[in-house]
DNA sequence: GGCGGCTTCTTGAAACTTGAACAAGCGACG
DNA sequence: CGTCGCTTGTTCAAGTTTCAAGAAGCCGCC
């Protein structure tokens, strides 16, 4: 997929409008980062990551998700998601479950309590966003941004689709 | 500047299409920020932030910035940078030097070594760069997202331009 | 049955980040 | 001068993330 080496011809450095781009994004994407995961840990008491993790589990059919799967929905490690969900449960927001089909497994499940942190905070958090990133940008603007960041996302999908050859890597 | 308080009438939750758009922006940007930290990690040995700073030093006059301004430059807090450059001068990478006119300032010099490492993992991570981003965009979609990161960044500034009061806050 | 390879989830230690509190120096104004 | 308010950079403790290692159960196959 390369034309040529890196190395044999000098790096492709990125042109001007490249690098323009490249530090607008960077720029943008740390400061909105920051931005939510302030207003959250202020307003709900917890990381941008963890308030992912209740809104996973909250969507879920019985609010409810195998550990593993809400590692992957979250894009989070196994051992990330551990650790978070055994400080998720010492707030009450979540529990643990057994799961009977396969005793490896666990179940995170949504508490009323954690059910109830959400509906009180995901007003704010939704202003928070809509105020930051939407109300902010053209119609145009949103759909293009959607395509940009799925063909982004298309791109470094871990897995998915076994279209690439793990046993390669 | 809001049209009605969101409590009144209900908040204004997400479109359909923002949801998606949002989803995929909050898909697209963690993997690309974990794919560039793993590259970095594994062959520079350092996350992705603390490499920005060395590049910042890079571009500075004599190789060397006041800490508040590389914090700035890096959007991070002088505390975080405190630790960082700690860590980096442990590598040698990055070295302290008092500031003659202020005693209470420290330059934050980068070393012979800290130019080394660059020059010999910058190619490889604008390859990266490139390859996750700028080889999957149209030219159009390129310059679409530099100016939707510039408006984005532009309603985060957390300060520049003195266009609000802070003894109002 | 039972062995080997895989998946699931957890653990522990080290690295990194955060936020509050602090020592020290600056600078202006009386 | 002196002192009050502000800035600079660090430190500490608590919280979060990573990475490597590991216990336990599943699954297929002989």
């Amino acid at each position: 997929m390369n034309k040529a080496p890196d190395s044999a011809a000098g790096p492709r450095w990125l042109t001007d409008e490249e690098q323009h781009v490249w530090r607008a994004y960077l720029h943008a994407t740390t400061l909105l980062e920051d931005h939510l995961d302030r207003q959250l840990q202020r307003d709900a008491g917890m990381p941008h990551v963890y308030y992912g993790l209740l809104v996973g589990l909250a969507e879920a059919p019985r609010r409810r998700l195998r550990m593993t799967e809400l590692a992957m929905q979250a894009k989070i490690t196994r051992s990330r998601l551990s650790h978070a969900v055994a400080r998720l449960e010492k707030n009450g927001w979540v529990r643990r479950e057994d799961c009977p089909a396969d005793k490896r497994g666990q179940f995170a499940v949504l508490t009323d309590e954690g059910v109830e942190v959400l509906r009180r905070t995901a007003p704010g958090h939704v202003a928070a966003v809509r105020q930051a990133l939407f109300d902010r940008l053209s119609p145009e603007q949103q759909k293009a941004l959607g395509e940009i960041m799925e063909i982004v996302a298309e791109g470094l999908q871990p897995k998915e689709a076994g279209a690439d050859l793990p046993w390669l890597r």
